[in-house]
DNA sequence: CTGATAAGTCAGCAC
DNA sequence: GTGCTGACTTATCAG
């Protein structure tokens, strides 16, 4: 049986380049807008070298998130499709049912109309031929 | 629209540990049991860290197929489900169309057979009682 | 060890 | 620049 719990992956961030603003969490980073981000960036007198490696750090955080939510809007979608499938299994039997309610009615129908033709027969009564006929 | 064609990735082999031995390709490598491979190291004499980044490179190359085929098993099990869901679907109208026809034999029948009914009380017959009601 | 899979990284495309 | 997704790598789990 697969284990409910998998442990964190050890250390991911330990490979990305080294954050050259400590101060700078990886939630804010992902978070400021680009604007901030250069504002504050500038205002630290960063060199250029340590500015793209940092666009380069939020990008690769951003695309962190966005793989997550790509696995998660498949597993919905699989949900999604499971569920529409066992509703119209559902529904199938639902009218399965009634199919079978309607066939014994017409089967009982057909019963009854056999024993009223019959009834009107043994009484000598000639039928007209379009109700002489099932 | 998404283009068909994507391109192979840059060099994607690159940052793997450089091969040690440039006779095996990728797909001998993976291919080869576990004991060839480990004969033919011994022959060569590699170093003891050469072999160890040989059977990274081997167990790497492996993991790549097996994401491939996890790929594709997933791309497979969504294609089922559709199937199945469209299958459903038209299993539903023709299920359906049959009830149409039963509800309408239903219909047909019951007219009948007041007609039948009619007729005999037109002829002054009086009828069983359970043969009186529908 | 082998195979499978979740999470993360990266390339490339669309907007 | 942002978001998404296919392919790849890595960590981990089951067998």
């Amino acid at each position: 049986m697969p284990q409910e719990i998998k442990r964190e992956r050890k250390s991911t961030q330990a490979p990305l380049s080294p954050c050259p603003i400590p101060d700078i969490s990886d939630d804010e980073l992902v978070s400021i807008t680009v604007r901030d981000l250069n504002r504050t960036l500038k205002m630290r007198g960063l060199t250029r070298e340590e500015i793209v490696r940092m666009k380069q750090r939020r990008r690769t955080l951003k695309n962190r998130g966005y793989a997550a939510s790509c696995r998660i809007k498949r597993i919905e979608q699989k949900d999604e499709l499971e569920t529409e499938k066992s509703q119209e299994w559902r529904d199938m039997e639902v009218t399965h049912e009634e199919t079978g309610r309607l066939q014994e009615e017409v089967d009982s129908l057909r019963h009854k109309y056999e024993a009223l033709r019959k009834f009107a027969i043994s009484k000598k009564i000639p039928l007209p031929p379009e109700l002489d006929v099932l």
